[in-house]
RNA sequence: CGGUGAUUAGCGCAGCUUGGUAGCGCACUUGGUUUGGGUCCAAGGGGUCGCAAGUUCGAAUCUUGCAUCACCGACCA
């Protein structure tokens, strides 16, 4: 590809609405533009490094034996009543009607659509396992999109859904993605980590999501310092502090003027919104979590007792209820159920709100002070907590999002009544797997991983071009332009994807642009090294440069 | 949805307080100059000043309403 016949598209100045690193940079780069708030065009170079995670995600979903189809983008609204999702989606589906007023929706998801599919499909067990995937542009109406193609309204996608007669295939086909997952992202060159995850509304059990590991990532991570666990921080276990609880040897004592407590001696009570047995939104709930803790919305929302989605009391509730403000709520005396955090459990002598406006109580001991509240495990980890899995501390580290896996069970088969024959002629609902990467949140997420002051550094497997060759003072020198034409030649009939740059620009401009755009090999062509039939040679990831024989080039794409 | 801010040439911004012929840098076009790290000189093209209404002889500028975009929060496979 000559530049002169291409699109580049790079900006020396940044635009301003962009905030993280991997917008900027794919904004001046020029791989993407802004069509409307979270909605964006992929340019030429942004599309070729698309397209080249894609192909990576498909070459490896085919070798794990998954099967490649393609659903519409746009479902009708009765599939989605079929499986409930209608009703408990939020707004974040987009609906729409056709000119007969049909309702319909753009797709967040597939599993409607394939599960139907297979369930017209597919009828004996003799047919099972199956595993389907598709590679399609997904919408969901995000609230607030943001950090460009990172949270869009419209990404690329990649799922995959697996169908099972048991639970034990199924858990085979769940590690045989795992496994293909692990090879995607080494093969893109990521460091990523498979992180142990909440199912979310989706359901099931099971779950893993992959992380692309970087400063800017919207998710943290707990790790071991010692073994390889990690878990997001929304499932992270945070276990019961050992050794028995210290004695209760003060008395409780209403106080007005706190000064200078240890917040690891004080606990906060939350008032949530409870649940009845049906599930639906009924009373109040106190969440109690030392005063150095923070709850943990998940770990809440999947208690039973709790209304799903998790919602605080407001400042008037809490006032109808108890007759104070909010930062005074205590877990005493109260009549509606108390739950507990493990550490706050394990406190005593500690200070509390006494469900009066602007009183505390010092000196506050479970048991003695409160007899009806139960334990759970409430809190977010924090650094240094012991790890879950028994070895080492945990570590807190950010990640982005890039894969999920689920193990889903029936939930869908049995709503859309997915089954199939068994051998022994029965009717049986199968179990189901869902696989998803986001395939352009991964070209976001290498940039936040591999950039620096120049630009983009792209791992050789997803950089748009391989090389790039850089004449100097073409215009002037043929000999310059005829090596470069040559070499050009040579590499493009050789399979590999080379930008010649043949504007008429000063050496600077294009060194700059092709930094910028991350090329991991720039090939500079210039009078200075022609006597000696050499060429220099620069990597972009080391920055190094080296001079090397024109007949020899080729040898560095082996 | 709440809070904050922005909207003037393709991009980045000034002008607005105190109303009076719309500017700067980059990019773009033409000519020259330069040529191993974003040259320099000259001449050009490009604007419903987000939209609508109001005040005024006159509005980018003042007033009101609306829209869009972004940030923080809430939300979120």
């Amino acid at each position: 590809m000559h530049t002169s016949q291409y699109m580049l598209s790079t900006l020396k100045e940044t635009p301003a609405h962009a905030e993280v690193i991997s917008h900027q940079l794919m904004l001046r780069a020029g791989l993407v533009r802004n069509v409307a708030s979270g909605l964006y065009t992929w340019l030429p170079t942004g599309l070729k490094v698309l397209r080249k995670v894609e192909n990576i995600v498909r070459e490896e979903m085919e070798k794990a034996g998954a099967i490649e189809t393609l659903m519409p983008m746009v479902q009708p609204a009765d599939l989605w009543q079929e499986s409930g999702r209608w009703d408990d989606y939020g707004p974040e589906l987009l609906r729409l009607n056709d000119r007969h007023k049909r309702p319909f929706v753009l797709g967040p998801t597939h599993e409607e659509v394939i599960t139907k599919l297979v369930s017209n499909e597919i009828n004996s067990y003799k047919q099972l396992p199956l595993t389907l995937f598709q590679v399609q542009t997904k919408f969901r109406d995000e609230i607030r999109p943001r950090f460009g193609v990172m949270r869009g309204r419209e990404f690329l996608m990649k799922d995959a859904y697996s169908f099972h007669l048991t639970d034990e295939c199924l858990k085979k086909t769940y590690q045989v993605m795992f496994d293909a997952y692990c090879r995607i992202f080494e093969r893109l060159g990521l460091d990523y980590r498979p992180v142990i995850a909440d199912n979310g509304s989706i359901g099931g059990e099971g779950s893993h999501e992959f992380h692309v590991l970087a400063k800017s990532g919207e998710d943290a991570i707990a790790f071991s310092d010692e073994s390889d666990y990690a878990a997001n921080i929304e499932k992270a276990e945070a276990l019961a502090p050992k050794g028995t609880r210290p004695e209760a040897t003060q008395a409780l004592t209403e106080a007005t003027n706190l000064t200078e407590i240890d917040a690891k001696q004080t606990v906060k009570t939350h008032l949530v919104v409870g649940a009845d047995e049906a599930g639906e939104a009924n009373g109040l709930i106190a969440l109690v979590v030392r005063g150095d803790h923070t709850l943990n919305e998940v770990k809440a929302e999947n208690l039973a007792q709790i209304a799903s989605p998790l919602t605080l009391a407001t400042d008037e509730q809490i006032n109808d209820a108890l007759g104070c403000n909010a930062a005074s709520v205590g877990p005493f005396g109260l009549d509606i159920p108390v739950i507990v955090d493990r550490s706050a459990a394990h406190l005593a002598n500690f200070t509390c709100g006494a469900n009066k406006t602007d009183i505390h109580f010092t000196g506050a001991n479970w048991d003695r002070d409160c007899q009806n509240y139960t334990i759970a495990d409430i809190r977010n980890v924090v650094a240094g907590d012991p790890s879950p899995c028994g070895k080492g501390k945990i570590e807190i580290k950010r990640g982005i999002e890039v894969g999920h896996i689920f193990q889903l069970g029936d939930k869908y088969a049995q709503a859309m009544k997915c089954s199939v024959l068994t051998e022994s002629g029965k009717n049986q609902i199968l179990t189901m797997g869902c696989y998803g990467i986001g395939v352009s949140r991964i070209v976001a997420a290498a940039i936040e991983q591999n950039h620096d002051e120049y630009g983009i550094r792209w791992p050789k497997a997803i950089a748009p071009f391989q090389a790039a060759i850089v004449p100097m003072n073409m215009a002037k020198s043929a000999r310059v332009k005829e090596t470069a034409e040559r070499l050009y030649q040579q590499l493009t009939q050789a399979g590999i994807e080379v930008l010649f740059d043949d504007r008429k620009e000063r050496p600077g401009v294009m060194f700059a642009d092709h930094e910028l755009i991350g090329t991991p090999v720039l090939l500079v062509v210039g009078e200075r090294n022609l006597d000696n039939q050499e060429i220099e040679v620069k990597d972009r990831i080391s920055g190094e440069k080296s001079l090397i024989a024109i007949d020899k080039v080729l040898e560095l794409f082996n």
